[in-house]
DNA sequence: CTACCTGCAAAAAGTTTGCAGGACA
DNA sequence: TGTCCTGCAAACTTTTTGCAGGTAG
């Protein structure tokens, strides 16, 4: 099933609700956030916005008022938090997902289980609980982190 | 199985790990905080550890280093980010389990699943990775928040 | 004209750190 | 004596907010 709208567009919706408009800076903003996939913090979001050599530079302070805006209109959601820094990513035109996260090297795995959804269900239902969301991360070591020492910046590399 | 030594006891192992010492100040820090099974918050620990009258205060700077010394001791870990700050529960004497976390009263449900465990280790396995722990927190509305008692201030009435 | 918007600088809030004086082995 | 410790204040980080000027309909 195709996105029919695009997340500019979508956004645009949103901020209608609110009688505000898609400035410059907030299609910007959206078109930024939604070149790839990546995750993202506002901190970094902000310093490629603002590093733009033509004249499409958006304010820190800017940004992170869109961030939000983006988030109420559902575009976006925030998944976990790194470094200090929330983390974002994709929640339009992206279907839900968990991530395992590599203590060692901070990749992100993505997957989907619906079975895992179904379980939550029951349970909340058990304790009169109306699910409406999750965040789950679990951490542990990717293949990658514990492949036998190849290339893997670790100090204990023999020489 | 009971648990065999006390969590200030767990605690004075630990230091002695690093060459330090359970000092009268990490005692009331790690008594203070085993003193109930609540979640807790390091601004509000502080607080009450600042005003004890007798002789037993902390400063806040010193809560927040025994924190972090107690959550790398096991003896407790970080559940979820409230209101900006970080929450806490007790890692040990306690089993592992997870939060329904309603969004409308704060209220925290908590759950064990080892169907949801088992799951994890599945799809984890399935990528090649090794679980070491997670987190997860499910959102949405308690029975609590769902009582049809006098008016709750909801943007939704009447749309 | 009347919202709505933006960038800037300053402010918040939580958390960390440098430092001088104490304490303990 | 030599670490380890603590409280205090200042520093830091991320995020929010007040404000003055700008813009669109």
């Amino acid at each position: 099933m195709p996105v029919a709208v695009s997340p500019t567009e979508k956004f645009r919706e949103f901020l209608v609700t609110r009688n505000q408009r898609l400035t410059p800076e907030r299609r910007i903003t959206v078109e930024e956030v939604f070149a790839d996939h990546e995750h993202f913090d506002v901190e970094t979001l902000a310093e490629r916005l603002a590093a733009k050599s033509d004249g499409r530079r958006v304010s820190r302070s800017s940004v992170y008022r869109h961030v939000a805006a983006m988030e109420e209109a559902g575009l976006i959601r925030k998944i976990a938090r790194q470094d200090d820094r929330d983390l974002y990513e994709h929640a339009y035109g992206y279907p839900h997902h968990d991530h395992l996260i590599c203590r060692e090297t901070g990749e992100l795995i993505e997957f989907r289980s619906p079975e895992l959804d179904a379980i939550l269900e029951r349970v909340a239902a058990e304790h009169g609980f109306r699910v409406e969301g999750h965040r789950l991360e679990v951490y542990g070591l990717s293949r990658e982190a514990r492949k036998p020492r190849r290339r893997r910046h670790s100090k204990l590399d023999r020489v």
